[in-house]
DNA sequence: TATTGAACGATAACTTTTATTGTCTATACT
DNA sequence: AGTATAGACAATAAAAGTTATCGTTCAATA
């Protein structure tokens, strides 16, 4: 039983979730893998310890570990792409429940003035921060509430 | 000749786009949608104006109004998921021309402490902060410089 | 070790986005 | 105004990404 294996489980059984040998590699080969990869690309290193899996078991997967805060998305994923014409400065509040997404302006942020200048030479054209919490709807059902 | 078909009309002269009715059309119903709408909603609301219009071109339009700053993109959208096992508080460079990520530290920001009270009743979980801008090298290829 | 609900693999279905192609139209130039 | 032409359009096929379904296998618990 290897160091990372007890981790692993430890894991589990913090989140209650089954130990599997598919869920344990996965774990163990995003551990190895740097940068911000897609399901795709898991997958396919993943294929490597474990030829038979199935693309679904790590779509499944990759949902279980992040709902459960093993595994971190980069920003959430909405499934299709969103755009906005409000020109004023603002940034955004992301409900990770209900993915719902509202405005809050820069001045409720207290933002300091932003870097022009950063690491790798990267050229800043603007931030755009999200908080990602719960919004109120999805806080009330959290707590058993029934909606009528 | 209305006051958004004006606007509309020297927009497209100082970005180099021909004016069309349908990029008109797209244009004057963006502004009329609040929130943070889909490529298909926006299709489902100009289709009411334009039965005729198709799909791909309120894509490409979409498209074009991003690349020319008429239109924003709430986050910037990669096509699929991003995940990471990077634990440690950390946020992101995402460079609009070739997607690419790279992380930043907290520190390096310099943001301030995060309100756990927001508007809204929201329930902050955590920030996420996307630099956006150009990475280095971009940056080399906008110059017109050649790779080998 | 036997039971049983959960997880898995295979694959179909669905959603989102892009590419292709022939027709049409906005624009520039007489 | 009339014409040429590059670019935009609609239609539609294809690709990419994701989820659902279902029969089989496996992990957890007794
Ligand atoms: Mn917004
Ligand atoms: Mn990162
Ligand atoms: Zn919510
Ligand atoms: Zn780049």
């Amino acid at each position: 039983m290897t160091a990372t294996d007890t981790t692993f489980r430890r894991l589990c059984a913090q989140h209650g979730i089954a130990v599997t040998h598919q869920r344990q590699v996965l774990y163990e080969v995003m551990q190895g893998m740097d940068g911000h990869p897609s399901p795709e690309e898991v997958y396919a290193r993943v294929k490597r310890e474990i030829p038979a899996i199935s693309l679904a078991t790590v779509y499944k997967n990759i949902h279980l570990f992040v709902e459960s805060g093993v595994l971190r998305e980069v920003s959430l994923h909405h499934g299709s792409q969103r755009v906005e014409m409000n020109e004023a400065e603002h940034h955004h509040m992301v409900c990770s429940r209900c993915k719902a997404i509202s405005d809050i302006s820069a001045d409720a942020l207290n933002l300091p003035e932003q870097r022009r200048q950063l690491p790798g030479g990267f050229l800043v054209e603007r931030y755009s921060v999200d908080v990602i919490g719960i919004c109120l709807e999805c806080q009330g059902l959290e707590r058993g509430a029934s909606r009528v």
